[in-house]
DNA sequence: CTGTGTGAAGGCTTTCACAGCC
DNA sequence: GGCTGTGAAAGCCTTCACACAG
């Protein structure tokens, strides 16, 4: 159970399989063979099994893994099951268009507050998310020990917003900004470039 | 300059490379190190250079990469030169932030056409782009031999959305809903999860 | 006989070390 | 001296082959 030691590609399997897993539950099913999670994970099934056995032996030979004991030994590891806040910071299109987007509160991460240097409550439209002034966010995030956060802001003033965030104990971004931000190495920056993901696409067209 | 030799990673690098050297032209800079691109990039310079060498040799020894000639020739390898037209499916949330995003035009792509199961005419705003009605896709496709898409359509949809999508031609889709689609190895898909990278984030926090 | 767990092999990517050129 | 280009080494991840348990 060393976490350490898991490799970075497992741990986002880890969340994939954890999906695949719940749905099974909603199913009903309740065993389930690592060749066909892994089909439903697309992955192979020595690959699943290897990913596993960096914090446990969870199956039974000749017949499979428990859906549900499965699940939640991979939350756990995961942590997710700590039900994490996450602030968004930045509610333009694509800020404002997350904020909205259900697929978080389905894994557990509930948006606790919103922030922008013009906040604009018509952005939320029905949502009940508070939506606060860019000058509250270092406060908001040192009173509420926040340690994860959505980055939409504009590429130029990113690296600014981070520095301050950093500044006051933030650990994980989830970065949208198309620039490379510069952390210490204690905090955790996961990148989610669209336009580089195009033209990474547009390469593979023969 | 054999293309199918180059490594995904590298790809991908490219495409971050290729961002670098166009802010500096926007600069006026006109010469660049390795190591400058390299940092500017957040990766190390003999792995910028390595990258490099899977496709041709653009630097002058003891004095760097000229911006111009080195973008050119990423551009060349990446195909963006070649202005690919994308459709995006699904036109909810996610969706329309994704039509008005901006970073997409500025890397080249072009969003030609949208479409939904029920259009609706104001989540566009004052956008330009057409809307279309979801029967209307695979004539789309056809007639205009689009072969790039962007899909953001909830998730039980995805799969019977993306056979049609192959069916008429369809090359390559990034992919926002979070599920594992299943295509033709012709066709590439790029996954964006992000409740996956929040959930991976997590794991992160100690 | 089915399906997991895992050491070993294989393959891919990054990093090193240094030769070569300006 | 400064910086690129690159074979070789190291590191990391995936896949294989098979022992082992139900």
């Amino acid at each position: 159970m060393q976490r350490n030691e898991i490799p970075r590609k497992t741990v986002y399997r880890l969340s994939i399989y954890q999906r695949c897993l719940q749905r099974l539950r909603d199913n009903g099913i309740d065993t389930v063979s690592s060749d066909a999670l892994a089909k439903a994970a697309g992955v192979k099934s020595t690959q699943l099994r290897k990913d596993l056995t960096y914090f446990g032996q969870f199956g039974t030979r000749g017949l499979g893994y428990n859906v549900a004991a499965l699940s939640g030994a991979i939350g756990e590891v995961l942590g997710s099951s700590r039900l994490q806040p996450v602030i968004l910071v930045g509610v333009g299109n694509l800020g404002s268009a997350l904020l909205r987007y259900s697929g978080f509160q389905k894994e557990g991460f509930e948006i606790v507050a919103a922030f922008d240097v013009k906040p604009d409550p018509r952005r939320l439209g029905d949502l009940k998310i508070p939506l606060l002034d860019a000058n509250r966010l270092i406060g908001y995030i040192r009173q509420h020990h926040i340690k994860m956060a959505i980055l939409t802001v504009p590429a130029q003033h990113a690296q600014e917003v981070v520095n301050g965030m950093v500044e006051a104990g933030m650990q994980a971004i989830l970065n949208f900004s198309p620039v490379v931000l510069e952390v210490p190495k204690n905090v955790v920056v996961n990148n989610v470039d669209l336009a580089v993901e195009l033209e990474n696409l547009s390469y593979f067209i023969r």
